[in-house]
DNA sequence: AATGAATGAGGCTTCATTCAT
DNA sequence: GATGAATGAAGCCTCATTCAT
């Protein structure tokens, strides 16, 4: 099955609208951004967006998947590389927090659809929510490990997997949002220790 | 100093159009809502609109600064109302979870500003940073208080303060995305909980 | 016949609204002109230029009106008070200039109306049309008195009063677009000596 | 450089619009001309509008400067054209009258302009200004080179331009305004006859 | 008679989408 | 396939006019 020629330019101008599309939607949020923008941006006419997606919504759910993917790829590989419950966890931080520091405008247009309720894009969500979920599930897994190995006391570990991935979302946002908001290190260091030990003085 | 019947209707109109604008901005966010929307809601014409407000950016800031008054008082006044250090923070939580689970519209209103990056409507917001910040402040003085009394241990008393208002707020907002969530008391006790234990073993 | 009180209180309410009018609309031009301007100006509520006027269209032409008529009178009084014809033809141009200068905002709107063709406000113009046929013909009786008297020379007396009429208007134009346009006096004796002697050399 | 195709559509595109543009705010005025009316003489979509000029303002303005563009160059070729002194000034104001009777809608736009005092749009007047000094200069340059030759007498040759200017823009004013009033060639003959000997007997 | 809050038609402008080249 | 000119629906806002008080 060779790929043709043509394989290769489809996937060529689908990549830069994408990166076009990523850009101009974390700039401007998804009201302001106008196809216009995205073309320009691309390096393409208006009309050969609408060659490779139907619709402005079009191309912003896939903008999104690809962020969701890409994430979902790096803290996956986080968790992997990791070898006790306890490094999994804060790498699991680390990688997110790292991944965003490093992809900002992935960050604007993830946060745009993950740290709030949807209103109307609501359909688009669709493949992105499954990676959402996956991840959660992935964290979730080794949680319940944790617990069965006593590292961790007996929690509602999908609810707390959950809490993990808010927390270190809204880590991020308070770092894009406050410039020079301190090393990003000792955030990580900070969320994991909150995350393990919690407040409470022992 | 008599209330003439003027202020009366003004009043009243402020107040329904900005119950309006909630419902519409909630449901639709800011740029899908349309002042005509609002005025239908409210139950006025449109141009009576601009006779209150100088601009949609204006009803919409109004209409969020409202809303974050209301979750101040709400949240100040749990606090207050609370005796020790572990109550008090228990209270706030639950607070703020109760009340955008009485208030469903203002949380939306609220989660699409605070829960995100601000793009462009950034400077609408500055009172309503102010009372962002008078939150993480009184909850900022409550763990101070905590860890002079050895409650809590030494810890960056701001940083856990914001990062219990986002740990809430991702909270209530997962409540919303997925109906039938469970019993807010459930969630109230395991927010609480992971707070101040965090998930470690002791 | 006795005038009630009410006609007095007619009277000045119509005054003072004019008065206003001519203000805003001599600054702002018809359009650009709003109700709420004038009202304001004028000290009364929008609602009551309509207890007067039943429509802006109105106002216009009323205020339109009272200018023709004191510039009317102006003029009338001129040509009577100077004695032959020579003096007459200097005296009406002197009288209108003067009277612009010292009007300003009467001739923005005299020239508004004047100086240019009509589009739709047509209607309005009956009355002032006639007051501007009054003073064509007083000037062309003086035109024809000095014919007969061989002071000037056989011409189209009706063309030529309308000429002078024009000159007038014009250079008012100019001094008002132009400040600092030079002594007032200079430009009625230049005007006046154009008119009589012509450009050409004798 | 090969003109492509483009560029014709362009050109004609903006020669339509202007061409309607012409139409619709010499019939209506600036205030009262719609983007509507506009669009639908010059046969395009509104948003078309738009692809050619920023604004309802900017169109004015391209109008009005086409517009007084066009005359300059006839004025300017009729000074050419003419022999001496008189036949110099015959011809401009001759030039200024025909092409006003041929171009009405022009002249209602020119008249607009420049038969009145500016409010607001003043801005946009720039290069038209410039245009109107360069015909009171070229007319200057006559007179000045007739005082020379003693064919005219020492008069200030500027405030005359202007004053011949004026002149025969009120009469093709009244020409407009009033419909059947008389032949061309005599009008052109009588305002040059005043221009020329002025009224009084010799 | 006077008020001014309320109305809603209408204008300018933007922009997602289409389609002839 | 690629283009970008053209479209026209839709939104924000203004303001002449009305009418209940």
């Amino acid at each position: 099955m060779p790929r043709t020629k043509k394989d290769v330019v489809t996937e060529f101008r689908t990549s830069e609208i994408l990166r076009a599309a990523h850009r101009v939607f974390a700039e401007r949020g998804f009201e302001q951004a106008t196809m216009e923008d995205i073309a320009k941006v691309a390096g393409v006419a208006k009309g050969t967006l609408y060659l490779y997606y139907a619709s402005k919504q079009d191309i912003y759910a896939a903008a999104l998947h690809r962020c969701a993917v890409e994430l979902t790829a790096r803290t996956s590989s986080a968790l992997d590389g990791a070898a006790g419950v306890e490094d999994k966890i804060r790498a699991f931080i680390a990688a997110k927090l790292r991944f965003f520091e490093e992809h900002r405008d992935f960050f604007r247009l993830y946060d745009q659809e993950f740290g709030r309720l949807p209103h109307r894009h609501g359909a688009k969500g669709r493949h992105v929510d499954e990676l959402y979920l996956a991840q959660v599930t992935a964290l979730e897994h080794v949680l319940q490990q944790g617990v069965r190995g006593r590292v961790i006391r007996p929690i509602r570990t999908q609810a707390v997997a959950r809490a993990i991935l808010d927390m270190s979302r809204s880590l991020a946002t308070r770092r894009l949002r406050e410039p020079g908001h301190g090393d990003l290190e000792d955030d990580i260091a900070f969320a994991f220790d909150l995350t393990w030990k919690g407040i409470g003085h022992r």
